[in-house]
DNA sequence: TTTT
DNA sequence: TTTT
């Protein structure tokens, strides 16, 4: 799998508890989201926070990773590949989801385990 | 402005020409699309070709460069961060758009000026 | 300054005390170095740790961050572009140096300030 | 193979024919150089050219993309990790080498094959 | 919905 | 010279 091309690379906070399912195929995949946070001061010299929200998604052996290690409020850092699709809502209307497709997954600081908060 | 957070790293081609807007309050605002394409053989070993298409806003000094080089057509380079924004359409329907808003650009292979196709 | 063609990107602990230093020009210099670890199995299906080790340059406001906040044992995402230069031992001889010089720095997990291990 | 601790990423130019070589145990390895450009002003407000060189490395199916498609004067993307290492001298003097090992390239522009210089 |  |  070439990524070189299309590579996005965040450090953040995953913001809710991944959703992993089995698939019928085999197939495992990981579902999360993280939060990436932006500081800077704004015109008035007051302290912004701007914070991103990114769907992130994770097949095969980073799934379980995720499924392992990877709890709500962890700091993570995380590379894949920018991904966007369409598929249609019952009501028939058309939605648009961009998603990035995790190659890789660093846990950081104080991981512990996904149910113990750090050691 | 810190980026190591969130950073996008693109290699593709230029889709369409950028359309570059000079806003009320004097800054300058260009907006394109690029396609990164990935090449794989699928199940049955043949070639497949797999196209994302992203959404490309910049501003500033980095708006000014695509006006004057960045063509439809074009390879480039970009960097930059990933930034989801929504809006309201004149019928009231709530519209999410996830963009990349380039810091940096670079012109790749044989560029040429934006009018002329290369040399 | 233009980084898109020269970057690199490394996270790891910090190997030592910075070294920081106020130059006759005005200017201000830090300097350290950084482990980077990659864990694998090797072919008797042991696990092994490959430790590479970096020499950081920073300059400016990032080394008054390095001051400030960078300390031995620190874990930290560092950007930057690798860069080589050459000088003469007292000696006489000549000496190659690679060193990474930083743009931006990241404190990662339980930062603390420099003196104060985390809390 | 973790690589997001330790990633470099240069576009640049190939500086020489790359050398290929097949070793006893059934290895292949490439090996070259390539520049990367940086321009910028200088105090006196003339252009400047910053020239780095780097040394890179490329193992197996990479470095038989190398041996097909890389040529000098080619203008390619890599991607890989920054490593040290040091050997001796015939004449007993130890030396330090930093290459870079890719685990990517891409060729930009013009490509052409290795002989045929773009088409 | 995270974090500092 | 770091860390797990």
């Amino acid at each position: 799998m070439s990524t070189i091309r299309n590579k996005v690379q965040l450090i953040g906070n995953v913001g809710n508890a991944p959703e992993v399912r089995n698939l019928e195929n085999g197939k495992i995949v990981a579902s999360f989201s993280i939060a990436t946070n932006e500081f800077f001061k704004n015109s008035q010299g007051e302290k912004v926070q701007n914070t991103q929200w990114h769907n992130i998604v994770a097949w095969g052996k980073t799934a379980e990773i995720v499924e392992q290690y990877v709890g709500k409020g962890k700091e993570i850092a995380i590379e894949g590949k920018l991904t966007s699709r369409s598929y249609e809502t019952t009501e028939g209307e058309k939605k648009y989801v961009t998603e990035i497709v995790a190659n890789e997954i660093l846990l950081l600081g104080n991981a512990g385990s996904k149910n113990e908060p750090g050691s």
